[in-house]
DNA sequence: CGGAGCGTTGAGCAACGTCAAAAGACGTGG
DNA sequence: CCACGTCTTTTGACGTTGCTCAACGCTCCG
């Protein structure tokens, strides 16, 4: 008997509807966060991992000496957030609510017995970690090796993609509830800088910004900008 | 009875004699390459996944369109160079020998049934996988939020731990066979400008480079600058 | 009406890339 | 041992990207 009634999202569709029975069976309690909330911080010993269920999140590692904050992921819904903490214990960055978020709790013991009940969904939880990394591989090589505004055109494209397969509507436009500060901090860049990539995409016509929405003009131009490709995302079928 | 004789080393430390013992069983060949050879390619169906056991190896992503080839990650002895194409079999990026090398190759049917055998061992494994990953969020943040200097030598600093902590000597000075166009495209630079940072650590008397050999003059005033921490290698006892 | 937060714009500047050339390092063959 | 070719490192000059600082507008909300 499922305690709380979750919809099947995002990267959990890599599971069957009996294994996200299973799965979501183990949560524990959901709970609701404003904006900029930071949930979990570096190094602390945790017991229980968090399963994003709407809005979007952020692992965060702060320089103590600049104040810099740098966005190293950012979890749409079906993501796990620190699932990691669970083999791991304690983690090497803080993780932050970016906008309102709801999130699953699972104890780490609930876990353990779940996944050694069940090993191909343990085996199944394992490689959607690894489809993490891969994500991070990508920001990793964004980073390193794409000027300001194909990076940005990149990062839209990415979440667009993502927040597509997380089951939202993703046509011509698509909500994101970030601000530029947010994107800025994702691809290493400033504020000010990002406000001027805005406007050259603007001005190109190939996608805007208006409160929380995006609005996509020419993808396929967009696309090609940021050079996106969807292989390190894995998408089912491939 | 092992097939062949490898000793334990590097990340392989987190398992015991005998996890070790049971994984090293499963050891199908063990492969040896000279330096720049491209042991899988993006995209490729893989069967198989190696161990890196001598030398090093590095993950690329290539663009087609530039020529560039990006570097997200570089393997050190102790480290699965492609373990992560055992779940998702097939990957995102290039696996490159930078150096000579020999890798303990692993069939994906064997690996499934050691892990099916020992469910410690495969948590253990993932584990390991996950720590991969927090490495990879340090790539990342070092991307974007490190300037040159600083960035060249926090990649220095991580290179030294975990070479020592894969078994290597490295008091004053340590083996890294690899030349400075690596260091390049491990962070995004050219090589033109990390052999001006590389002057910088010189003239500064912290660090020199001579071949394949990297001596540290002043270990603790090299971490500052490179503000190396090691939380995110996960060090043992933490 | 006033403040806070976010986005926008401009000017000046520092960091880093690019291009070109030269100097070392290293192996090979005579 | 020397001559030669190749690869890596080094250096200089110059151009570009993106950062910093400062100011201003806009919107939302009390």
């Amino acid at each position: 008997m499922t305690k709380y009634k979750i919809d099947q999202i995002g990267l959990s569709r890599h599971l069957s509807a009996a294994q996200w029975a299973t799965l979501i069976e183990g949560c524990e309690s959901v709970r609701t966060v404003s904006s900029n909330i930071t949930l979990t911080e570096r190094g602390t010993t945790l017991s229980k991992s968090l399963l994003l269920i709407d809005g979007f999140m952020g692992r965060v590692i702060s320089n103590d000496m600049t104040g810099r904050k740098q966005l190293v992921a950012v979890e749409v819904p079906g993501d796990f957030v620190d699932f990691h903490a669970y083999p791991l214990k304690h983690l090497d960055h803080d993780v932050v609510s970016i906008s309102e978020a709801k999130v699953a709790v699972f104890d780490h013991d609930v876990l353990q017995r779940i996944f050694d009940a069940d090993v191909e969904l343990s085996r199944k939880i394992w490689a959607m970690t690894l489809i993490d990394a891969s994500v991070q591989r990508h920001w990793t090589y964004r980073n390193a090796a794409m000027r300001a505004l194909p990076a940005v055109a990149n990062l839209l494209c990415e979440f667009r993609h993502r927040l597509q397969r997380a089951g939202f509507e993703s046509g011509a436009s698509f909500e994101l509830p970030i601000q530029q500060s947010v994107l800025a901090r994702s691809c290493g860049l400033s504020v000010e800088h990002v406000s001027r990539v805005m406007r050259d995409l603007r001005e190109g016509g190939y996608c805007t910004i208006s409160g929380t929405t995006v609005n996509i003009h020419d993808l396929e131009k967009l696309e090609e900008i940021g050079q996106f490709r969807t292989d390190y995302l894995y998408p089912p079928g491939v």
